[in-house]
RNA sequence: GCCGGUGUAGCUCAGGGGUAGAGCAACUGAUUCGUAAUCAGUAGGUCGUCGGUUCAAAUCCGAUCACCGGCUCCA
């Protein structure tokens, strides 16, 4: 006789059990139908699944969060129904829901190709129109075991051998089509509607190289049409923004053949480059760094001590001369250690913190390059903070407060925040790694953020923090860093002497704000989708005259705000204002001035904006102003 | 590195066994013009690279390089 207090307080008895789906028809035929899953006592279950017991029960529909993960799920189901009616002898892996939709990973003898993928869409949608229930049958392990055994799916086979065998396990019959899962998964296939199939890739089966590769089919799916017709008008507009086709468009940067991973700056972008890089230096000098520069290429023996030529090898470019091999430097903190070891260090020195806009090399696996944002080199805005054990909360909690500062600075909202302990290829001792683990976690802790944990994430000498940004596409891109290391300094036996007078020896703090100039400014193209703010855009205003006549006047004002150190260029050429204003707003220059007769008799000048505005007539020295309000601003939009 | 796709003019792209085409850009000339494209003309490519098949390859095949989408790995 259980007892149903549904979310509004109203409470139902029953006789005997009841399944969601009869609560749902006991509110209302119009519920009853569009119910996708139930909520009972706070677990998702499938709506014919009999409750026993006095619960708090909700009706799932297509308006919850959990339901349309629950239509994505059973997409993911779909898929398989499809694709095993298509190719028989397709075996299928695992069909999970992922962020705006799902994906099946299959093994099959042949690649699937955009043929195949319109064949499976096609298929899916005519099943779809049966509107057929899906079923569900608990079965016992030794069941499902055999179902798959006759079925001959060696992937689903090995799934359930790592479930334990007094566990049972959910069956989902779509029609002949049968696929093993937790659920829950919706009722019937008219809840499945608006869908489409995106791409066919590869992936490693349970994401291990060493496995044989899979071809992985994603597909997005939506409560509604509408909904679809959204999310794919959003990734079209995303692609835009994508910082390869915008450095194209701006002139910003290439890359070519004969260096894959490596960027040509071109003046524009370079321009953005060193305002960045300007930016940092004054905000290592307001935080107490010292900034250095150390050597490109150094010995072997250097990498061999420092642990990088165990771990690392495969990942350095290398060079010999006069039979000395030498490696590119892949990080900086070797280097800075022996900045460190120059001179007797004493507890009163530390904590130091050495800085380096630091060029490193890494050759990173081909098929994994993209764009700026994974480059075979780039430029670290890193640093090396040595200290004592007591110093590292304090300095790890001053470079959080660091990193939101510049942060925020360029209106960034998301930032996603990791941390990453130890990985099985490491150095240390594990009470060490204990230790810096520790320091991170309270350091987060005691900010009160947000943090997910990333076991086995984290670098070979020690534990990080990473703080990560989404690209367009809602890729997510590691950028700034702080990593414990314990290890490192006593390799290459770093020292200072304490209040005791003995010699100890420092922990060293690897950190980074931006990460990397090269993927820092592709997150930025992004965010502004190219619409770089003032201070940072290469060109911050254009100057552009009517005709000839005003060509003096132009040619003033230009050298007036080029004296004044802002970054302008001069348009006179022999063209329609028109056409000057479309080539200077499609190269998203913040500030267009014009300058016909009427400016000049007012002594005047006509301010457009890169979106149209028109700020109308005003003194240059208005204008001026303008500048340097915008530029202070930085990328923080004021408030209208 | 792995799976799949792509590579034609500066850019965006069409074509496709009989040795290349559009739009924009460039260049020349005319136009001196008021807030997102003035008109006319000219020029531009061993179709990523190497090899094979063929009377003939940019087109078919193979290899290779780079890029794109994922996977693995990473700032």
């Amino acid at each position: 006789m259980p007892l149903i207090t549904l979310p509004d307080g109203n409470q139902k008895q029953f006789e005997n059990s009841v399944t969601v789906m009869q609560v749902a028809e006991s509110i209302g035929p119009g519920l009853a139908k569009a119910a996708i899953a139930g909520k009972v006592n706070g677990e998702l279950i499938d709506t014919c699944i009999p409750i026993t017991e006095d619960a708090n029960v909700s009706i799932v529909t297509s308006k919850e969060k959990e339901g349309v993960e629950t239509i994505r799920h059973s997409f993911a189901h779909l898929v398989g129904h499809a694709v095993k009616q298509l190719y028989p002898d397709a075996k299928m892996a695992i069909g999970p829901v992922i962020e705006d939709g799902f994906y099946y990973d299959i093994s099959y003898k042949n690649s699937f190709t955009l043929k195949d993928l319109e064949d499976i869409e096609n298929r899916m949608n005519s099943l779809i129109k049966k509107d057929y229930d899906v079923l569900v049958k608990v079965v016992t392990h030794k069941e499902a075991r055999e179902v798959f055994l006759n079925r001959d799916e060696k992937y689903k086979l090995e799934i359930i051998d790592e479930i334990p065998e007094d566990e049972t396990i959910k069956l989902y019959h779509h029609e002949e089509y049968v696929d093993m899962c937790r659920g829950p998964h919706v009722p019937n296939t008219k809840h499945l509607r608006s869908f489409k199939l995106l791409k066919v890739s590869g992936a490693y089966w349970r994401g291990n190289s060493n496995n044989e590769m899979l071809q992985r089919i994603y597909g997005t799916a939506w409560s509604n049409k509408k909904e679809l017709k959204d999310y794919i008008h959003k990734i079209e507009e995303a692609e835009k923004r994508d910082h390869r086709k915008l450095a194209k468009k701006l002139s910003l940067f290439h890359m070519q053949e004969e260096a894959p991973g490596m960027v040509f700056w071109h003046k524009a972008g370079w321009a953005i480059y060193q305002v960045l890089e300007q930016y940092i230096r004054e905000i290592l000098v307001l935080n107490g760094y010292s900034e250095i520069r150390t050597p490109l290429a150094v010995d072997r023996t250097l990498w061999e001590k420092s642990g990088h030529w165990e771990k690392f090898k495969d990942d350095m470019f290398t060079t010999t001369s006069e039979s000395r091999e030498y490696a590119i430097k892949p990080m900086n903190c070797p280097c800075h250690v022996q900045v460190f070891n120059q001179g007797l260090k004493s507890y009163r020195d530390l904590p130091l913190r050495l800085a380096e806009f630091g060029s490193c090399h890494r050759n990173e696996p081909s098929g994994s390059l993209h764009g700026l944002m994974r480059v075979r080199n780039f430029t670290q805005d890193d640093a090396h903070i040595f200290c004592t054990e007591s110093q590292i909360q304090s300095e790890v909690s001053a470079f959080i407060d660091l990193v939101f500062q510049v942060y925020r600075s360029f209106g960034f909202d998301s930032i996603l925040i990791k941390l990453s302990t130890r990985p099985d290829n490491r150095v240390g001792s594990d009470s060490i790694w204990d230790k810096s683990e520790k320091a991170l976690s309270d350091a987060l802790d005691a900010k009160g953020l947000d943090w997910d944990l990333l076991p086995g994430e984290g670098a070979f000498y020690g534990p990080k923090i990473e703080f990560s940004l989404k690209d367009c596409l809602g890729r997510v891109w590691q950028c700034g860093t702080i990593q414990v290391d314990f290890s490192m300094p006593e390799r290459l036996n770093a020292s200072f002497i304490d209040e005791e007078s003995n010699k100890k020896t420092p922990v060293m703090l690897h950190r980074a704000i931006l990460g990397s100039f090269e993927r820092f400014i592709g997150i930025l193209i992004e965010h502004y989708a190219g619409k770089l703010p003032t201070w940072l855009s290469p060109t911050q205003a254009i100057i552009m005259g009517i005709t000839d006549r005003n060509i003096t006047s132009c040619t003033k004002i230009y050298k007036l705000l080029l004296a004044k150190g802002y970054r302008v260029e001069c348009d006179i050429r022999n063209e329609k204002i028109g056409f000057k204003i479309r080539e200077h707003t499609i190269k998203k220059i913040p500030y267009i001035l014009v300058i016909g007769d009427q400016e000049e008799m007012n002594s005047e000048v006509s301010i457009r904006t890169r979106d149209g505005e028109d700020l109308g007539k005003m003194p240059v020295e208005s204008f001026i102003s303008i500048l340097e309000n915008d530029i202070s601003n930085k990328g923080v939009k004021k408030d209208p």
